[in-house]
RNA sequence: GGAGAGGUGGGUGAGUGGCUGAAACCACCAGUUUGCUAAACUGACGUACGGGUAACUGUACCGGGGGUUCGAAUCCCCCUCUCUCCGCCA
């Protein structure tokens, strides 16, 4: 969430920033203002009143031990009004605290001055393009046709055992699951991120520290017997490592990355484009996590944006690079590139990759901040995060674009990895 | 799942109703001493919110929530987590 400073001190920057995300923020900050007034001015009454409860209860102590009972008793008749005042103070105080924090929570993030204003996907701004665009002779299947032509991934299997969305994957498509992993992993490391494998359920708090509770509930599963969520992505357990956590300025910047199963009930969004691997409820991915210094954040935004083109190049995918403008992207994000492969049989560009620079927005909600050697007080880290990458997408487009009449060919990189060349 | 013991500041750990925001020790930081390092000594050493230009100061926080009391780290209730034993189990 913002914080309340920055809401305080540029009122009217904040509404005009929220524009370009297409949200009308003036009544909201206003709320926010007035009853950040209110909290402060029952804050101050209650807390001299506090005061004087504890100067009485001092004294009455003092003289009980003295043996001054009639005095102490008389004193302690007057602290009954005191403290019903108290009480009541501490809940209307309570109270303007907690609608404090519920405005907070649903003010969404600020959106970078790089942001393209716009409403749509097709208000992204592409940066970048590279990669060949491969030239399909003869027949030309999308990947559903393949996978079935293959027998390497099974949906009619994955809908008996669990359901629609939920994947088997056979022989050698199971295989090039775990060459993937592996290979992003590899490079991950080679990249300087410290492999973490973390739990794939994570408690309420942890989806409110990164900012899919309490508005997304719809995206997660939720396992309602421990009040548990199925992890949409790696960044929340990953992320929620450094939930409360004061850092050494000098650590900075800290990189993880994982690989874990992905869940996305993507309730009601299923439809036109969305067939075999394109969405999902259950698919892997591998992400990688930094928690930049302030005044370096959008440098490590850069190095993971390399980090994500250099793999799509060496898997030999074409692709592009997107700039998401105000309205496609997260609530959450305050800068958002996403990679798209070309998938050659389908025709279509796949989001394989989205990386983002959350700046305080998620470390307010975390309270994950950092102390250097003079600061006299912890400050906010930045958060930021992408996939590095989403498998099932570049899977799709692998298929595609490698298909040749005797098979797929298996881009070179991956080969080791694999032990095989082609899948026949 | 059953029984018991616990959760105190970065760490160890004292503290069973008031003088405890919390002893002591260790670590960290600043300084003194020393040719350097070490040792020794001195001092500083939590977080949040409020007031003040500032020095400073008020309030809250001893796993979380509620209660008893003039007053709670300390007593009571609920939850949670950890450890030990038993059961079950990859």
């Amino acid at each position: 969430m913002l914080t309340l400073k920055i809401i305080q001190d540029n009122p009217d920057f904040v509404i005009e920033r929220l524009k370009i995300k297409g949200y009308n923020a003036r009544e909201i900050v206003q709320k926010i203002i007035e009853t950040n007034n209110k909290r402060r001015d029952s804050q101050a009454k209650v807390d001299l009143l506090k005061a004087e409860m504890n100067r009485l209860s001092k004294e009455i102590g003092i003289l009980f031990r003295e043996g001054k009972t009639t005095e102490a008793n008389s004193a302690r008749e007057q602290t009954a009004v005191l403290k019903n005042e108290i009480k009541e103070l501490d809940a209307s105080f309570s109270e303007f605290d907690e609608q404090l924090s519920s405005l907070l929570v649903n003010l969404p993030n600020l959106p970078n001055e790089l942001v393209p204003a716009g409403t749509t996907a097709d208000d992204n701004l592409e940066v970048k393009r590279g990669g060949v665009i491969p030239q399909l002779s003869g027949e030309k299947l999308p990947h559903w046709e393949l996978i079935k032509k293959y027998d390497i991934i099974d949906f009619d299997l994955g809908t008996k055992l669990t359901g629609a969305g939920f994947p088997v994957y056979k022989g050698k498509g199971a295989k090039l699951q775990r060459a993937l992993i592996n290979f992003f992993l590899d490079e991950g490391e080679k990249a300087g991120y410290r492999e973490v494998l973390p739990p794939i359920v994570v408690n309420e708090a942890s989806g409110f520290g990164t900012g899919q509770l309490p508005d997304k509930e719809g995206m997660m599963y939720h396992i309602t017997a421990e009040n548990f969520y199925m992890v949409p992505t790696a960044e929340v357990p990953v992320t929620n490592i450094y939930r409360d956590v004061i850092l050494d300025e000098a650590d900075l910047p800290v990189k993880n990355m994982a690989y874990t199963p992905c869940f996305r009930r993507e309730a009601g969004s299923w439809g036109a484009h969305v067939r075999g691997l394109n969405r999902l409820h259950q698919f892997d991915k591998v992400e990688i996590v930094q928690i930049a210094h302030p005044e370096k954040s959008y440098e490590a935004l850069d190095q993971m944006l390399a980090h994500v083109e250099n793999l799509i190049i060496k898997l030999g995918l074409p692709y592009r690079i997107l700039r998401l403008c105000g309205g496609d992207m997260s609530f959450t994000s305050a800068l958002t590139y996403d990679f798209e492969v070309f998938s050659a049989a389908q025709e279509r560009w796949l989001e394989v990759s989205s990386v983002s620079n959350f700046e305080t927005y998620q470390a307010n909600r975390l309270k994950c901040r950092y102390k250097g050697k003079d600061s006299k007080k912890p400050e906010l880290t930045h958060t930021l995060n992408g996939s590095a990458l989403a498998l099932p997408r570049i899977v799709a487009a692998i298929l595609e674009n490698n298909q040749t009449g005797t098979g797929i060919k298996i881009p070179d990189v991956l080969v080791p990895y694999c032990g095989f060349d082609i899948i026949n």
